[in-house]
DNA sequence: ATTCTTAATGAGAATAGTTCTCATTAGCGT
DNA sequence: ACGCTAATGAGAACTATTCTCATTAAGAAT
């Protein structure tokens, strides 16, 4: 297990606590799957691995855990076009760990890339400025990624 | 009919034709309605559109032909978050009307925006450089979307 | 024009990810 | 420890999309 993850754990059950939702063992241990692993998992992967922490935790709660953790802010939600969403802790909402991705059309492969985004994000940060005023839009996240061919698939075709 | 619809679709007929596909009658329709609207259609919302002009095209076909469209560069297909695809016709190659999407997660409006974007696109650019030569990425496409809460939406919670 | 080849089609079945239902369980305030 | 009620698990239901397969029609050849 990850070091400092008792405090991590710890600022979630506050942040769920905070909102009036109880921490349950199936939370916990959705919490903790997703704390240890930098993949990006969908529902069902999640479900079996939690499965295997808390046998007895169904893949609606699931489902159910992990809308509710996007609600409050700890978790993404990601399409990369292959049929199933994905899902990625936050862990830090300062960030320091900020990426965006790199979608392979080919293998589906994604590489999460934190280089050149300050670059990305003071020039999105004026779109943003600017998009607001004229639309009036309460502007709240963006979404980049980048598609095309990964190294071993560029060659194939 | 939109002016200079017939040239339009002769270049969507030379650009099938190109690829070895055949121009059909439900095709035809399906290019039309996507023609003749700057809406973001789902696959379902073309199907009907579709019927009214060539009823005895089906939804499968419609399906089928929008994932040929978008294999040869004449549709985007997008992913707003409401579990539907969306598919949008591409006007013109040289990037025109080359837009982003401005994304309601509350009634799930989307807006179109075209200002602003000269400054993305060259920050987006000099990134995708960067990424391609970092990580040996052969990048096709990039996906920026903003999301938040829309003029009618942002009052309301 | 007519014929021929085969890509494309339509109808509906099948699939798969996600959401819903509802009786039961378990957080957590008291 | 008790009680209220949010949360749960199991599986049914739902929905967007893909697949199957017998039939049709686009466009090349004649």
């Amino acid at each position: 297990m990850p070091r400092g993850f008792g405090k991590e754990l710890r600022r979630w059950h506050d942040r769920f606590r905070g909102y009036g939702y109880r921490l349950t063992l199936s939370r916990e241990a959705i919490l903790n799957v997703l704390g240890r692993t930098s993949k990006h998992l969908s529902a069902e992967e999640i479900y079996l691995k939690v499965h295997k922490i808390y046998p007895s935790s169904g893949l609606s709660t699931v489902y159910r855990t992990l809308e509710l953790l996007v609600q409050v802010d700890l978790v993404f939600k990601f399409d990369f076009g292959d049929g199933r969403a994905r899902y990625e802790l936050i862990r830090n909402l300062e960030g320091q760990d900020h990426h965006h991705h790199l979608v392979c059309i080919s293998c589906n492969r994604v590489v999460d890339y934190t280089d050149f985004i300050e670059d990305e994000t003071s020039s999105l940060k004026k779109t943003e400025k600017n998009l607001s005023a004229k639309y009036n839009f309460k502007i709240m996240k963006h979404l980049i990624q980048f598609q095309g061919l990964c190294d071993k698939c560029r060659g194939k075709e």
